[in-house]
DNA sequence: AATGAATGAGCCTTCATTCAT
DNA sequence: GATGAATGAAGGCTCATTCAT
């Protein structure tokens, strides 16, 4: 009742020094060790502000990472919106994955938004819902109309889902998975040089699935033999 | 599902009724919640020990944590064990998804193994070393094999490790994206009885890649420019 | 309500409104909640102003509390100056009762200046002084006379402030003891209605005590053996 | 879940020293601070534990309070228990007096529990129905019936409740009001030794009023002139 | 005359750990 | 072999206060 954003309630923004530090370290330290591990002390530390500033500018913990998802958001619009609209699906696809791949890889950028959300997935707070609505379920279906697309008249809506599931998870491991990947593979440096060649690998297989399974048009267990490649 | 280690018959002990209920626990508790959010008190709670039963015989905190993963291992084995070796290579592929989907969505299992590792997986511990070593690196290397023989000639080291992980990226999708799925897709149910016809999507789609891939023996049907292997 | 002090026109001034409006919410906070829980926030959120203007207009927390008790001794002035001097003793002493059990009922008024009283009364700030200066003994002189009067030649220094002590004790009851008496007799509201018959009850209750300390010039008609006065 | 009281819940008693002295120093801070002023710091350095014993042993601060209450209640019996049942109305009255007004004048006594239970009869917290039900309400129907017996057939429940509250009143005056008393009437000490001849002040004070208004019949208004005293 | 921003101290609570038995 | 009791460190939060404008 007496507290909140101190009365500038309205303006998601940035002016205020302190502030857009605090959201900025809290970015970083909230996507390196999840909400409850992160500590107040080291966001302010990191920031160079007091601990109660946190109090003053998000009134809470909680209040200060909603804000962070809020403020990664508006930093991720305009990824979304540079991407382009023109060529053929499969180009779409690649690019697509391409710019999936790059945030999953923290291809210059702030770094941390990626690697927040992918934390938002795998052990949800409050706020997952709100990040569904407003940043995942948009990309979302921007992938489906793209498998819908390139399946053609195989198209049925589970077929589409899993298809969906299947290139996310491709992009996604490679987040995920990269402790495993480091250990089992040290020569395979998982740097953003790499990111072009592997979005390109993860384009090549999922469209080669994906035309296999437009040709076989039933999913059946060996209709994909032979068919695809050719 | 408590049974001693089989093969192991001197292992480092788990005679004690009190210290098997609490790796039971401790199990249970650490996978669903985390290393560090995880409390002492409550997996003594449900191990119906005491509050310094876990110093007693386990030193420490790390300790059980790592004993558990020890524990852990000594029961996967006969999962592992108990796959089939036989059939040619397309069947066994299918038959490795399956029995790793089978893990990820919890199919009639005590089942905190899955999520404990997976857990490991997003974010190690000092004992990542270890399950790697133990339990990851020799499964990993079925897939490798298995993939291998089914890109025949056209099989390089760096393109058998990206068709594992797209595989492995498939089947970790609906693990660490259930979330996500519960609320994109809330008609679609993730419980065990969708775990088959998963599995076998991912088996067809991955199988229909690699055959492409083989097949142009270059990445893509048509890479669309700039030919990302070469 | 918060007429300046109309007796002292050169009062450490109370023009400036925001100053005005923090004595007015300060003193209904303080009263409601004591000192310590007291929050400079709610106080100015109460009066509309700047967290800061607490600070600026009083220096701190103790210097606004000095001045409320300052500001509502200004205000219970002319109450006490409106009772009537008319009337024997007897009928001046009912009045006496009437008006103080109305201000501790909270009658018909702003009404935080009774409630802050007696939370001083209870556990003293250093204020107390001050206060007991200012506006509790002039009102304990009079009720000293009127007692005195009523005792004739029973009048002792001792006794008169035995029956001062008793008549008040019996009006505070109704105030400090009103979470008690809500909860022993639901029945009997403790509304600004009842407060007539209430102090017509003490004023006859403590008349006919008087009376009887006057007549028998032994404190009790058949004092119980023992004699306490002797 | 799993907290409380350590595994010991239905042993409302003594043993462990620290728990003991625990209870001793908090029932002394409380009765001084309040609920909220009093700090866990100081009654755990009073008692020479732990900060952190009071979470182990009471879950709370709340808890340590109920507790405290608790504790005070079953000391509070055998003071009850030792009071004569003998003798006729009048001197039942007195000796009820004489026991209330030591205790609120901490004769001889742990000495807080007096204090205590009247500052939660100023602000309650949720353990006050506790308090009534237990502790108050028994006395106060001891109370109620000698009241009803002295009033005779002028007794009806309104003013049996008036009178017992004018009692109660006129013996709280000196727990509540010792702060003015002394800077009122500074000759005058409030020391133990004072408290027979004030309980027996008020004991004639009260049976003079009763006396009048049971020989009135009516409590009109000057009804009391001239008859109680002859 | 007044205010938004920032600060440091202190409080309650929780947790893993250890000690003595 | 096992446990009840006790501890110190740390975390989140609140509050009165001050600074610069």
């Amino acid at each position: 009742m007496n507290r909140a954003a101190p009365a500038r309630p309205a303006a998601p923004d940035d002016t205020g020094a302190t502030r857009l530090k605090l959201l900025e370290s809290a970015g970083e330290v909230f996507s390196r060790k999840g909400f409850r591990d992160a500590t107040i002390r080291e966001i302010c530390g990191l920031a160079g502000a007091n601990i109660a500033s946190v109090n003053y500018h998000f009134r809470d913990k909680h209040g200060l990472y909603t804000e962070v998802l809020r403020y990664a958001d508006r930093c991720a619009v305009h990824i979304e919106a540079s991407e382009p609209v023109a060529g053929d699906a499969r180009r779409r696809l690649r690019q697509f994955i391409k710019a999936y791949i790059a945030a999953m890889l923290d291809v210059g950028r702030p770094s941390w938004h990626g690697r927040l959300i992918a934390r938002e997935m795998m052990e949800p707070s409050p706020a997952l819902d709100a990040i569904v609505a407003q940043i995942i379920r948009p990309r979302s279906r921007v992938l489906s109309d793209l498998v819908e697309e390139l399946l053609g008249p195989a198209a049925t809506e589970r077929r589409v889902i899993r298809c969906k599931f299947s290139i996310i998870g491709q992009c996604l491991a490679y987040h995920s998975g990269r402790h495993i990947h480091k250990r089992l593979h040290p020569g395979f440096e998982l740097s953003s040089k790499a990111a072009d060649e592997i979005a390109d690998h993860i384009a090549d297989f999922s469209l080669a699935a994906i035309d296999a399974l437009r040709a076989g048009h039933k999913p059946a267990r060996r209709a994909a033999r032979g068919r695809p490649g050719s």
